[in-house]
Parts: structure tokens; C-alpha cells; sequence
DNA sequence: GACATGGGAG
DNA sequence: CTCCCATGTC
């Protein structure tokens, strides 16, 4: 069962990409984040045959889509626990949900959450003072919006650690967990995807038992996952590891191999980000 | 001699198509217009090797280049006669010059004007009357000003004609010069680009003696150089010649062939016109 | 319908 | 740097 996570910059921008990777590398399970687009606008024709979809998506950002050559059975799309009830009752939107970033499903036997996680920055609000020039530094709205998140994402994951045997969590955390996971964690120690709050967060999240499953096969090399398109990043070799694998412990002892294929990221109008994919027995 | 003239509808987003075109088709002259960029943008890479390029350009709209593989000595960038001075000087701008639409240089021996004229629509100043819902119909100041850039080119003509040997006027004229020029003539009757006004201007020009190469080669067939990219005109087979190369008496003698290649306009992504040639000996 | 622009986002 | 959108031209 090979599993695999993308985010690929707009999904109508790189359909060619998309299919060539579900070709080359023949995937069961796909996960796309940054789709930014609606439902009705994901280009089907990126699909070989076999392969079916499920799409949450929204006009112009975000937006996440589960391709599988097995049956998909959704759970939920969104964070939130309420769900609208079939005589079009009341549904209980969670501010987490606003935004298209979260898409769970069964399939194959697994439970796989397909998560976008905001990417936070700003991370401080600056307030500038007029003569003074005093700067008072507290929390931008989109970092705590960022953090609000995490704390619900994790509180999903404890409801599946519960009640699932078997999930996994993949996708653009917009995390860097450690400093061996960013090229210049000095220059980054106060951006949202390196910031202490941010890597104490996510470790709430791991510790509940997940495995970074990258970091766990390789735990002492530099890897990255996205490359920022300004400043020659990729050039430089001056990336990221903000994409993600978080297995449950019946899926991690499972585990054959996983990696991050770089080729992706060098074929013609790139995404920034690049694939990580994951084996399981 | 082989001669061609396209519309390219931004050469930025054409440079794969123009570079084509050079390479298959090899003229010893390329006349572009609506390249749509400053003359610093122009790629290049469209060129391939022993092609040179003189380009009249603006932002965004419009602009003409000449692309050769013979040196090409620039006689003047637009239609006014005055020049500027080489100690800065005064220079009289024509209002003819103020869009980037004419480009005129001597190569191998002929004198070659690139010409993007201009579209004249809407053609009518509609004034709506309020509660009588009367409308007066006058000419539009794009009408006007389509009319006047034809005079210009008029005068122009007429002085090549008395001091030029051998002399040719190619490009975008935006005329249809008579009803077999266009598949709907009774819907396009109040169009800028099928008014009386317009081919009565169109008509001063060539009864200075220039030759509409296309049309005295083909005297009788339907060809069209232009279709519109809405409502399916080129699959419907229902264009315009609106692209055209005027012949002065001496190249007249010497025209050997000429034609409109459809090719182009199948490409991906094509330009809405496709490319007007002449073959002189 | 397919270019251009400028502004917002990452 | 490379997407998205809205508006404007033809």
C-alpha cells in the first residue's frame, strides 16, 4: 500500500503533473493540498483510469482532494465534531472549518486525514507608535488562527486515537519540527513555521503516540519538502520539511519505507512543494 | 524573397509559436504587431539564430516588430514626419505616434512598413436619451481616430510613392476591404472594420497604385487571415482578411507567389490570426 | 475567449 | 517567484 501527500500549488496549474506522478509512481492513496479550487473546477483528465477523487474545495485558496484507486468512503470534511443532521437540522461550523483544510475518509481499511494546516504568517501583530516608533509585539490574527487550529487538529487526532485502530495524518503542516528541519532555523526562529509555539503545538500532537514517519526512518538527515520559489531556493538546496506523515502506532509498525521524491519538484512550472510518500505492509 | 506579416496577439505568450514559425517556414522577413510588450520584454529566445529584431513598443497594448535575417536599417518609428533632433531638439509627435503601431525600415533593398492599424470599434457614440430613450448616433472617438491614422497612412504611402523606388506597406490594417473579405457582411455592416467610411479609406490608400497581393492572386476565393477566438469562429470557417500586404508598382512586378498559412491558427493556443505571406524574386 | 494589468497571498 | 482574482481591451 504505497500512500503519498502533495501540495501542488494549484491543482488546474500543475494537472499535467499530477498525472504524470499518479503514472510514474502508481500511488494507492494521493493526497493534494493547495488545490485552490472548487469542487466543479478540479481537472478530472489529471485522473488515469482507475483512479477516483474527493474533493474539498473553495474559490482561489487552500482547498484539499483525496485521489485513490480504492473505493473512498468520506468521514468528514472540516474539524468539527457536529455534523448537519439528514432533515437539514442545525449544522455547527467550527471556525476551523471556514477555510477548505481538512478532508477524512476510510480507505483500503485506513483512516487517512488529508490536512492543510494554516500557514500563520504574519506571526506577530505590529503595532507602530507615531513619534515614539515604540513597536508592541503580541500575536498576528492569522497565527492565532494558525494555533487555534492545531489545538483542533489535535483534539481530532485524540478522538481517533480512541476510538481508531488504524489513521494517519498527511499533508503541508507548515511545521518544521526541529531545526534540523529548515536551512536557516536563525533567520526562521520567529516566522509561524519554526516559532517555538508552533513546534511545542505540534509536538502536543505527535506525543499523543504518532510517528513522524521521515524522521523515524531517517533520523539524522537533511531532508526537505518544499523549496520557496524566490531566491533560488531550490537551487541552493535551501528548503524545508514542512510536509508530513504522523502515523498511529498500529499503522507505524506497518511501516516498510517511506521517503520524499524529489523529482517533481524539478519538472517544468514546479509546485514549491514536492512529494512525501509512505510504504505500508 | 520570402515576406510574412502576424498578428501574434503577444509575442510573450507566442514565443514558442513565432519561434516555429521561423524555423519552419524560414522568411527572410517576419513584420509582427500586437506583440504587447515593452521592447525590453520581447523573448528573444523567439529568434532563432541569424534573425535579428527591431521593435516600436509599449506596455500592455499594441507594438510592432520586424524580425529579419538581413541587417535592418530603421527609417522611422511611427507616422509623423518630424523627427527628433540630435542635439534633443523638438520633436512634433503626431497623434498618430502616441499607441506604438508603425515601424518602417529599408532591408535587402526594399522598403518594408509594419503596420498595427487601428480597430475603430465601438464605431457608433451612442447618446442615450433618458425618459425618449432617443439615441443619436455619431461617430465614437475610436472611430475617429481609426480614420485619421488611415489619412496619416495615406500621406505616408503617398510620400514613399513619390520618393521610393520599391516599397511595401504589411500588417494588421483592420479592414475588410469588400464583402467577400468577411463571412457575415450584412452583421458586420455597422462594424469599424466593414464601414463604408472605412473601405472608402482603405481604398484611397490602394488607388495610389499599391497592389493587395492577396486578392490579385486569388481574385475569387474566400481567405481569411483572422478569426475571433469567441463563438467558435475558426471551427465554423468564419474569419475575416483583415491582415494584408499592399505592393508598390515595382514589387507588384516581382510578386511570385503569396498566401495565408492556416497552420498557425491550429497550434496550441494559437494567436486569433494566423500568418499573410509574399514570395518576390 | 484569451491576452494584458495590478493587488493579495504564500 | 508563481499562483489566485478583478477589470479592461479587442
Amino acid at each position: 500500500m504505497l500512500i503519498a501527500t502533495w501540495n501542488v500549488n494549484s491543482v488546474r496549474a500543475r494537472a499535467g503533473h499530477v498525472h504524470r506522478y499518479l503514472t510514474e509512481s502508481a500511488p494507492d492513496i494521493l493526497m493534494l493540498q493547495e488545490i485552490k479550487c472548487q469542487a466543479a473546477d478540479f481537472p478530472r483528465d489529471a485522473l488515469p483510469d482507475g483512479y477516483q477523487v474527493e474533493i474539498l474545495g473553495q474559490k482561489a485558496y487552500h482547498g484539499v482532494a483525496i485521489i485513490a484507486r480504492h473505493p473512498i468512503n468520506l468521514v468528514q470534511a472540516g474539524l468539527s465534531t457536529r455534523r448537519v443532521n439528514e432533515s437539514g437540522g442545525q449544522e455547527n461550523v467550527d471556525e476551523s472549518d471556514a477555510e477548505a483544510r481538512y478532508l477524512e475518509a476510510d480507505i483500503a481499511g485506513i483512516r487517512v486525514g488529508d490536512l492543510y494546516l494554516p500557514n500563520g504568517n504574519p506571526s506577530r501583530r505590529t503595532d507602530e507608535g507615531g513619534a515614539t516608533n515604540s513597536t508592541t509585539e503580541s500575536n498576528s490574527i492569522k497565527y492565532d488562527y494558525k494555533l487555534r487550529w492545531m489545538q483542533r487538529l489535535t483534539a481530532r487526532a485524540q478522538e481517533l486515537m480512541s476510538s481508531e485502530k488504524k489513521f494517519l495524518l498527511a499533508g503541508d503542516f507548515n511545521v518544521c519540527p526541529t531545526a534540523r528541519d529548515l536551512y536557516d532555523p536563525v533567520g526562521w526562529r520567529d516566522d509561524a513555521l519554526f516559532r517555538l509555539d508552533t513546534r511545542r503545538e505540534f509536538r502536543r500532537l505527535v506525543n499523543l503516540g504518532l510517528t513522524d514517519a521521515i524522521r523515524a526512518r531517517y533520523p539524522d538527515d537533511t531532508l526537505y519538502s518544499f523549496w520557496d520559489y524566490q531566491g533560488g531556493r531550490w537551487s541552493r538546496g535551501e528548503g524545508l520539511r514542512i510536509d508530513h506523515f504522523l502515523l498511529s502506532p498500529p499503522l507505524a509498525d506497518r511501516l516498510v519505507d517511506c521517503g520524499i521524491d524529489r523529482t517533481p519538484r524539478q519538472w517544468e512550472q514546479p509546485s514549491d512543494h514536492t512529494p512525501v510518500w509512505c510504504r505500508l505492509d
